[in-house]
DNA sequence: GTCCCGGCAG
DNA sequence: CTGCCGGGAC
């Protein structure tokens, strides 16, 4: 195990060989998305968008979907919120926030950028929930002009090939040397198909026919550590849990009035209970704060409704 | 239970 | 820097 301290690549390994050995492979095959066959960053954004915290397999579908409904930035940009947090909510996408991020970053780039996509890692960053990840992501596939893109597959790719301390602006750094200039679009789905079918959690180096074998540290070892991942907080009855159920609810209502909508959320709502109207109302007070849902005053009380 | 091509707000 | 954000698949 090294430390983070003046960690540099290995003196004995041929950086060229590394890089032709990996994008070689990923040439000679890899898994289709339908994503990998168009260079429209609108496209690309919507993807990467939806594959934060999602598995792929699932993203397809809705992928292909939302496009179809929405097309362009333009026309998501004229869109009702209500009804991008509605379709994201009923396609099982998780995290209803990146439904509005990806809505606000269609108008940004109408309103910001006049309708011309950002092209550059640091322009896409202005970009409503558009991080360093999906940056040079969109930046890679779209225009092959983004940096080496640093995710939880490409950090346990490069900790077990070369032993690179878990350490985030190490991994930041190696990633942007290992990477070939000018290749920012091949490589990132490379290095990233190589974290996805070969060097999972259990890796499968031999199944796979993993392209690193020859120079990998844990290959060598048998020590396939990986770096530490956060583990998640249970899920079943989470706060998470009942804000999506809120919007999942909403999406089938104009409106709904809160003793309505909380039996719908939790079977163990009453009014004056411990789960009850003011547990729901701070729930639905901080769903609106994020800018997802609308609480308004009624002759029946408040009531929510899905945000326009 | 654990994983999944992160990012935002405080 | 920390806490938080959904939900299906395995």
């Amino acid at each position: 195990m090294s430390t983070s301290e003046e960690w540099t690549f290995p003196a004995d390994v041929d950086r060229e060989a590394v890089q032709n050995a990996l994008v070689e492979w990923y040439e000679a095959d890899h898994r289709e998305f339908p994503w990998r066959r168009t260079e429209d960053p609108y496209e690309i954004l919507v993807s990467e968008v939806m594959s934060q915290q999602t598995q792929l397999g699932r993203v397809v579908e809705a992928w292909e979907s939302f496009l179809d409904r929405w097309p362009t930035a333009a026309a998501l940009a004229d869109a009702d919120r209500a009804d991008v947090v509605g379709f994201w909510t009923s396609h099982s996408l998780g995290y209803n926030n990146r439904a509005k991020y990806l809505h606000e970053a269609a108008q940004q780039v109408e309103a910001e950028f006049d309708g011309a996509f950002p092209e550059t890692p640091d322009e896409l960053q202005e970009l409503m929930g558009v991080g360093p990840y999906t940056a040079n992501a969109v930046a890679s596939f779209a225009f092959n002009n983004g940096d080496a893109v640093v995710d939880t597959n490409v950090k346990r790719v490069l900790y077990r090939a070369f032993d690179v301390p878990d350490d985030d602006p190490t991994f930041e750094r190696v990633a942007g040397g290992l990477m070939p200039a000018g290749e920012s679009r091949v490589w990132n789905n490379a290095i990233m198909e190589l974290g996805g079918v070969a060097c999972e959690k259990t890796p499968s180096c031999d199944a796979a026919g993993c392209p690193w074998r020859e120079w990998c540290h844990a290959y060598q070892t048998g020590d396939f550590t990986a770096p530490d991942v956060p583990t998640q907080p249970e899920f079943e009855g989470s706060r998470r849990q009942m804000r999506g159920r809120v919007v999942s609810v909403l999406k089938e209502y104009d409106e709904l009035a809160l003793d309505t909508l909380g039996p719908r959320v939790r079977v163990d709502y009453s009014p004056d209970g411990e789960h009850g109207r003011e547990w729901l109302r701070e729930l639905v007070s901080d769903l609106a704060d994020d800018g997802l849902v609308e609480l308004d005053e009624s002759d029946e009380g408040l009531v929510a409704r899905l945000q326009r």
